[in-house]
DNA sequence: TAATTTAGTTTAATCGTTTAAACAGATGTA
DNA sequence: TACATCTGTTTAAACGATTAAACTAAATTA
């Protein structure tokens, strides 16, 4: 690689001294500056093609202008379109965004985190794994900006932007109900992570609060892993195979819903008429399927710059935590219209 | 942020020089150390929690293991996959990745070029936008390294990792022909980049191959823009209105394809029976369709391994220039099952 | 005229590493 | 005894920027 013009290579060519020359560049003191001078250097900079080398800068101030991003896998749609939101309203303000997968897995993610750290990010988005507690007290006793982003461990004092998780679940339940279904099956993931516990909750307490007998066998639990395909079409096979089986089934992620409804498409299943579909996230597919999916519309973009936005505000030494918990809306379409009374 | 322990703390700690420290947990000089100092240094840097400053470790080096990685949107699944196996393959040899998305626009990728060559990456994977040999023309020039990937300039001579886009589009239109259909429209971008154009090619030339009069108005060229998706619909809308409408269409991306379908399903017409279709690019959606669709499936895997390893190598000083093209493979499914003979 | 202020610029330290070169003391050699 | 070699460590410069403080010469004030 050539070598890079420095204020070095400027100052000696004008003839003045390097710290002269970063005052003209960075429009400091520039009432004491001689206009000819001033002049001549901006020229000078601009004919040699100089541009700061923000590691130097960075050394010396302290500060990179680098926020971590942290997601589960940046090629889940959910979370590379939040990095695109990040990304641009990050360069509003002349940060950049450093990325990484961690597999929703703690020790991964602390990996990174340390990484990231080593590279001297100003702060995190993180959308934390589970059990990852101890990454985010490492973070909060290290004094380290941050904002946890779709989850969030509420027995910690922090920034955390997520979704209403709770009332989104429930409302899709209750909107099971008010059609013709009233026996649901849950798909969702064997996890502790709050936001998925959430979504179980309220899918719980709507059927309670409709005086629904709650049978165990709906609700089916899945391993975050390799074999995770596998597992949710066996999920959905027990679904349909109870004595009563399902006549609804809620998906709490989309890589659930992708995996399930393509099992109970090649089962020929038809939806709605056979069983009614609720998935959480949009998803290019469910537009495609012939009955367009039901699904609870997460506020990404709000959600990535509203993060981004206090991510930023604490860098700058905003002391007070924010924590926001945004409404999911629930977009109705085809797989849960009523079925024809029977 | 609290301060960070650096090899100043350590070094006053223990009681000796930084240089010291530097060589002990460089591993260097280690055959003239004595054994009580380095144990003491390393349990020392354990203690305090050490961790080397990257930034002012790359100001001296020279290097910052880090990638930039140019996309037109991070948030296309296309790209986000891509992604997601670079920052794989960097992380084996310890380099991170800062991306940008440059919205096909050639000014915008040339602003995040400098903005992440000010910020020292030691070099660059971008899928150029159209219209940007001048940028690619500026890091030749600047003996920075890069490699191109899903795009590359013919008539510069850079490394690139590309599809072999000609031989794909023609086995797609030859699909076609194959069964019964043989009025072919193409719904691709209006745009000089080349993987587009020998997309076209190889569609045309299938046609002329199999001496099929082509009828220009089968090819639908819309531009990349804010209201593509209105552009699409009228592009499906003009096919089908012909006074013979095409009985098949190609998409020559997953965008245009997700547009189309949605449109061409909402218009009731049944796919593969009154339409057959082929997408470019592997899509969720595509397994949901109600006829799953026939596809061209890109090896992403091997593209960004390839382009990341040629990248590293090219860092590493490899003079040579490497060019890759890979071979998509197409899944037939059925969206170009043969109509029944009608 | 002497003292003070102002304008314009430079000096030099600093950020946290790395590393060539210097150094001091012990040991070996002639 | 004098010199060379080896061992273990330190010194100091460098990377490229920023910036408080120092400095000089000219202009202003008393």
């Amino acid at each position: 690689m050539k070598k890079k013009v420095s204020l070095k290579d400027i100052a000696s060519k004008v003839g003045v001294s390097t710290a002269l020359v970063s005052y003209v560049l960075n429009n400091q003191k520039s009432g004491r500056i001689r206009k000819e001078v001033a002049l001549k250097i901006k020229e000078t900079a601009k004919e040699l093609n100089y541009r700061t080398n923000q590691i130097a800068r960075s050394l010396k101030l302290q500060k990179t202008f680098t926020i971590g991003l942290i997601v589960g896998d940046i090629s889940n749609p959910f979370f590379s379109s939040l990095a695109r939101i990040i990304e641009d309203e990050a360069d509003k303000k002349n940060y950049t965004v450093i990325f990484g997968s961690a597999d929703e897995n703690a020790e991964k993610s602390f990996k990174l985190m340390n990484t990231l750290l080593d590279r001297q990010v100003d702060g995190f988005i993180i959308a934390p794994a589970e059990n990852g507690e101890s990454n985010i007290n490492y973070l909060k006793e290290h004094d380290i900006p941050f904002v946890l982003i779709d989850r969030c461990f509420p027995e910690i004092e922090t920034n955390w932007v997520t979704l209403d998780n709770y009332k989104a679940a429930y409302s899709a339940t209750q909107h099971l109900l008010d059609g013709s279904n009233n026996k649901i099956g849950l798909i969702t993931y064997k996890t502790s992570l709050l936001n998925l516990q959430d979504r179980k909750k309220g899918y719980e307490n709507a059927l309670k609060d409709n005086k629904i007998a709650y049978d165990i066998a709906w609700c089916k639990e899945v391993l975050f892993a390799d074999n995770m395909k596998l597992l949710v079409e066996q999920a959905v096979d027990e679904l349909l195979l109870l004595p009563e089986p399902v006549d609804a089934i809620l998906f709490t992620s989309n890589t659930l819903a992708l995996f399930g409804l393509k099992h109970i498409h090649s089962k020929g299943i038809k939806i709605p008429g056979n069983l009614s579909i609720i998935t959480f996230d949009q998803m290019d597919a469910s537009d495609l399927f012939y009955a367009p999916l039901t699904y609870l519309k997460q506020p990404i973009e709000e959600m990535g710059q509203l993060a981004t936005k206090i991510l930023l505000e604490t860098i700058d030494d905003k002391k007070e935590i924010t924590q926001v918990s945004l409404e999911a809306t629930l977009v109705i379409r085809e797989s849960t219209r009523a079925a024809p009374s029977s």
